[in-house]
DNA sequence: GTGAAAGCGCTAACAT
DNA sequence: ATGTTAGCGCTTTCAC
């Protein structure tokens, strides 16, 4: 192996002086740093992670906490993840995928100085890992935006005013009976934060103006399809409809098509929402944006930059025309909605 | 922050000793060992991991390049990834997500000593970082069977098999015209490793029983029903179908189901094929098992045991009945499937 | 502008 | 059965 000991040797200098033309701490004269850096290409010098990181005290690394269960909508969690990913290498950082979700791996990751910092996706309305980073001096980012957390700092996707946003647009569009289909029952049960912001935001609107709304869980396959219609079975009125559920979007939408008279709303990445046909307006999650603006947060933190404690990104209206023509051309579709 | 000298002064012995007493690479009196633990639990001592990295030259760490891109069926991905952080935690290790996902990523990490070992998935049949993996002596499995890998540890799925499983169920159904509706274009123009293979096993078995195959690209979306329609105007002949795209089984199952005199088969997930109506047999591909079986092989190669160069997990026909069966009580099911 | 040397916290000889 | 100590490869004072 290579150490920065060969290099400083075949440069002709000392070790500190390799590790100052790396890090750029010190000046050091051109034409010292000519042939070190000569010396670092010819050796194909890398320095040893370990050992900076032990020296330095810290690993540009940082914890991720990802969720890997069932029942999660799995296009969401890889765009973020993605985003997290594309964030952290433009800053020289990577991704410690815990493989523990609890609490403990928390600990344990911040304990043993793996990590600078760590990103804990999926959170739940009270979940007790919030406690645990709250103790650590290991800075920390949130995805979702939880009861007790607001201590922390939190990142998401504005699911209140999603939800707010979608009652108010089926209520425009003159529907007086509208329901939301959500995620499957048991993310609900758990009370996964972004389930439980979703809800609240639309019923709320609903509320707000007079209308009826009703929430109901929906299986991830084809038999959401059957949801609608016990749905329908039980409130005929109903006529506007949010789907907040990917794998079930298509097959309500096709369900709601041949029904006839529904206007349906989706509450998903664009990239899923523009295969599906039959949809009227819907709202983007920019999953890929949640992500990215964790991890910008997460580094604002290290950096000791002020970051606001919750960042939410706004929802985005955006109808099924500009989805297709999106879809021809991204570029002037994007200059037409910002 | 707590370090081994604490530890030791607590616990009134030496920091070897300490050492010791975790590794476990010494006899050690019962009555030192229970001081020492009881300091460590009092201390809630974490042993510092670059240091321990820096002084055993091992990080107990695996580098994973796993695909983020688009085309790939998600949840395929995310249940092999699963199944690697499932078999990595068992063995105390965890999972450095790579942040870039070319042959400099598998250098920069093994030359920087950041992990033990790496795991490479997505490999394409002709694939650039076969060469760098070879270079390296950082031990090494891919997911995928590349045409030059055979040189590293492969395991995979056997598509090849699955192929060859699926065209024989077909013919011995009384087909002679069977189509495979497949991944979407650019996959297959990426020559993925496993998309090649399944063509090769499925065109194979066809010309072997003398029935006439033909292969089609798939959207991953609503347009597949469109797929199929165009590859029935093309030749009415067929009867029989392999859809391999996991999100547009659910599309082409129910058109198939509308048009009727038709037989589908699915090779996905189990969990996926369960929640669509309309199939006949399917074949599942074990993800998570994938992903168990490339981490075994990757400990058995960081342990010095003798691995086989090469693993395919077989394919398994399930009968329509069983699945259903199986949703009810997974159990006996399997018994009775065993 | 550069070098020497003292750690960073641990493991694993080499002691006894 | 336990202790002493020399590194592991780097960063960063201090010194000039």
């Amino acid at each position: 192996m290579v150490t920065i000991a060969d290099v400083a040797q075949k440069a002709g200098v000392s070790i500190s002086t390799v590790s100052y033309v790396m890090s750029g701490k010190r000046a050091i004269s051109q034409d010292t740093k000519d042939r070190v850096e000569a010396a670092i290409d010819a050796l194909e010098y890398r320095p040893h992670a370990s050992a900076r990181s032990l020296a330095s005290r810290s690993t540009n690394v940082i914890g991720l906490q990802a969720p890997l269960r069932s029942g999660v909508d799995v296009h969401v969690v890889m765009e973020i993840v993605a985003g997290v990913v594309r964030e952290a290498r433009a800053h020289q950082y990577d991704i410690l995928l815990l493989t523990s979700d609890d609490a403990e791996g928390l600990n344990r990751a911040a304990g043993a100085s793996m990590v600078d910092a760590l990103l804990v996706m999926d959170v739940e309305s009270d979940d007790p890992r919030i406690g645990a980073l709250r103790e650590l001096s290991t800075p920390s980012v949130l995805i979702g935006l939880p009861q007790g957390g607001e201590a922390l700092t939190c990142v998401d996707f504005d699911f209140e005013g999603a939800g707010a946003l979608a009652a108010e647009r089926l209520v425009e569009r003159g529907h007086t009976r509208v329901a939301l289909l959500g995620a499957p029952r048991e993310v609900l049960d758990r009370h996964t934060s972004y389930a439980d912001r979703l809800i609240r935001g639309f019923l709320g609107a609903c509320t707000a103006h007079g209308v009826i709304g009703s929430v109901h869980p929906c299986p991830n396959s084809v038999e959401a399809a059957e949801v609608l219609d016990e749905v329908l079975a039980a409130d005929p009125g109903i006529t506007g409809l949010l789907i907040h559920n990917e794998s079930a979007l298509a097959h309500v939408a096709a369900r709601a098509a041949e029904i006839g008279g529904l206007e349906v709303l989706a509450l998903s990445p664009a990239d899923v929402s523009r295969t599906v046909p039959g949809l009227a307006d819907s709202i983007e999650i920019p999953a890929e944006g949640i992500g990215e603006a964790a991890t910008e947060a997460l580094f604002a933190l290290l950096a000791g930059e002020p970051t606001p404690r919750v960042r939410l990104l706004p929802p985005v209206l955006v109808s099924r025309r500009d989805l297709v023509a999106d879809a021809a051309s991204p570029d002037e579709a994007a200059a037409e909605s910002a």
